[in-house]
Parts: structure tokens; sequence; C-alpha cells
DNA sequence: CCGCGGGCCTGCGCGC
DNA sequence: TGCGCGCAGGCCCGCG
């Protein structure tokens, strides 16, 4: 799925659908996804207002006017397919499709007020939806580190959290408790341009290499969300376009191909760590 | 406590 | 053409 930028970028094509405006209809097309959803959920949705979308790491958050607020994830294969009410004009995000009858892995499907309508699309099953009260926390939640973006994350945070550690650097990096948002792509991606082998372990950086790393994090990040969240075949905007930031990949899925380090005559190597495959350059990764 | 591997699911592309 | 295999952007959990 999705990382934090595809997310962002989903919670984003969201906004406008939803904020604001009252769910008429939830259909639950299934009991389960990962886990079971709440058996109510449907009476749960139906009739509250969306307040706002907000995002957490890689889960979306709709506040409801009712004081609860939906946990949504999308997993591996999760999509949010849109299909836009009266009023809402030229929508701004992707994902736009036409009125339809659910299809295939159609699983969750709101109807908005406005005749918007918002379905959950996730073949594979990995995503999430469940409700908390919204002044409380969701178990999911809990144990999720600081958010890239956010002041909490810095040089200092990293440190601390990677001291000692003698995981590999890329496992660490996936590790939501020290960093919120990023997974494999965008590791991958970091850790070329930090210079960083992937089965470096963690607690061998030095201080400047992990000073480095919160900065750069940053970049790969915005950049992507900059261009609109990358689109694996999993997650192909609507019209079938695919994002931008894929093409400016530099080393995943992009085993054989020469590195795009001036100057460097390496090529793309990949390797598997705990089962995920890592891709780098052994000439400028080290 | 920590690190690793399995499991959850379906679909796609590849080699035979 | 058909079939089996490996692989896929995540995350929880149990084991050692």
């Amino acid at each position: 799925m999705p990382e934090l930028p595809e997310v962002e970028t989903v919670r984003r094509g969201l906004a406008p659908l939803m904020e604001g405006h009252v769910i008429a209809t939830a259909d639950i097309r299934r009991p389960d996804l990962r886990w079971p959803l709440p058996p109510d959920m449907a009476q749960r949705l139906t009739g509250q207002r969306v307040l706002g979308l907000r995002r957490r790491s890689k889960y979306i958050l709709a506040d409801l006017s009712g004081g609860e607020t939906v946990l949504i994830h999308l997993g591996m294969s999760g999509r949010m397919l849109i299909a836009p009410g009266a009023g809402d004009g030229q929508i701004l995000g992707d994902y736009v499709h036409a009125h339809a009858a659910p299809q295939t892995h159609d699983h969750i499907v709101l109807t908005m007020d406005t005749g918007a309508r918002v379905t959950f699309n996730d073949p594979r099953r990995f995503g999430m939806w469940d409700m908390f009260p919204t002044a409380g926390t969701h178990p999911l939640l809990e144990g999720i580190g600081p958010e890239p973006f956010g002041n909490a994350f810095s040089d200092v945070w990293l440190a601390k959290r990677l001291a000692g550690r003698r995981t590999p650097i890329k496992a660490a990096l996936l590790d939501q408790a020290n960093v919120a948002g990023l997974g494999n792509i965008y590791v991958c991606e970091v850790l070329f341009r930090a210079g960083i082998h992937p089965a470096r372990l963690a607690g061998d950086l030095d201080g400047g290499q992990v000073a480095r790393l919160v900065p750069l994090i940053r970049d790969v990040l915005a950049e992507a969300i900059e261009a609109g969240g990358s689109s694996l075949r999993d997650y192909r905007q609507a019209d079938g376009e695919l994002g931008y930031f894929q093409h400016a990949f530099r080393v995943y899925g992009r085993e054989g191909a020469p590195c795009a380090t001036p100057g460097c005559t390496g090529t793309i190597s990949r390797i598997v760590q705990s089962g995920r495959s890592s891709f780098f350059c052994a000439a400028c990764q080290r």
C-alpha cells in the first residue's frame, strides 16, 4: 500500500467530497477486511457529518459529528474510488470514477448527501476499517512514532531510537515506532540518497549519518506528495495514468539498472531482508 | 526486551 | 494456451 505520500494524496482527494458533508448511506458488503468490521458500523456511520479528514502515519482518520472517528488503513492494495456528487464540480483529487454498480472487491460504499460516492476497494483485504471515540485512542495507533514532518522527529530522537539496535537500518526505518509513514519503497530511496547500505546495523551508524537521514526522509516524502503520490499497479489513478514519482525512483524496482549517482559505475542490486526486497547500489551505499 | 519469520489475501507476470 | 511459482507498497503476532 500505499505509504505516507499515497495516503496523504488519497486524504486530499477525499476531503472535498466528504468534509462538511453527511454520510447518507453506508453499504458494508462483507463482515471483515484484515480484522472484523464493527458489526454495527453501517448504523454508526449513517447520518454522521464528516467534520474533518486527518492522517496519522498511513491511517486516514475521519472525525464524525457524533463523537466517533473512523480509522482507515489501505493495507497493500486498498484504493478509494470516487464518484462526485451534485455540486462537487471539478474534483481536485484523482481516483474519480463514474457511478456504477459495485465491482469485485468493492467492500465498503459510502454515499454522501450530495450523491458523491466513496468506494473502498481492496483485493488483498489487508486493509482495515474501525471506529473509536474521537476523544480516545485506538490500539493500532498506539506505539506509532513521530510524524516525519513534525518537530518531534529529529536527529536527537532518531539517534536515541537507533542506538544499540542490532537490526538492519532497513528494518529500523520500516519500524513505524521509529518514524511514521515510511514503507519499503521510500526506505530504499532514503538509504540510497544517504549512501547507507540497507544491511548496515542501525546501531552502527555514526551521528552524522543519523542526522542526515532526517532531512532526507522529509525530502523524499515531500517530493512524493508533491508528485501526487506514486502509484504502482495496485494504486492506479482512476483515469489509468500512473503517478509521477514512481518515475523518480532511483533504486526501487531497478535491479540491474545503472546507478544514478553521477560518476558511479555501479548497478542496482536486490537483496531480501525480512522477506522484503531491498534495492541499493553496492558501490555507493556502504 | 529484541529480532525474525509466518501469516493474512488476491492478482499478475514470468518461465516452462 | 495453461499452469505453477514468485512476487507485490503493510502490519500483527508468536516464537526463540
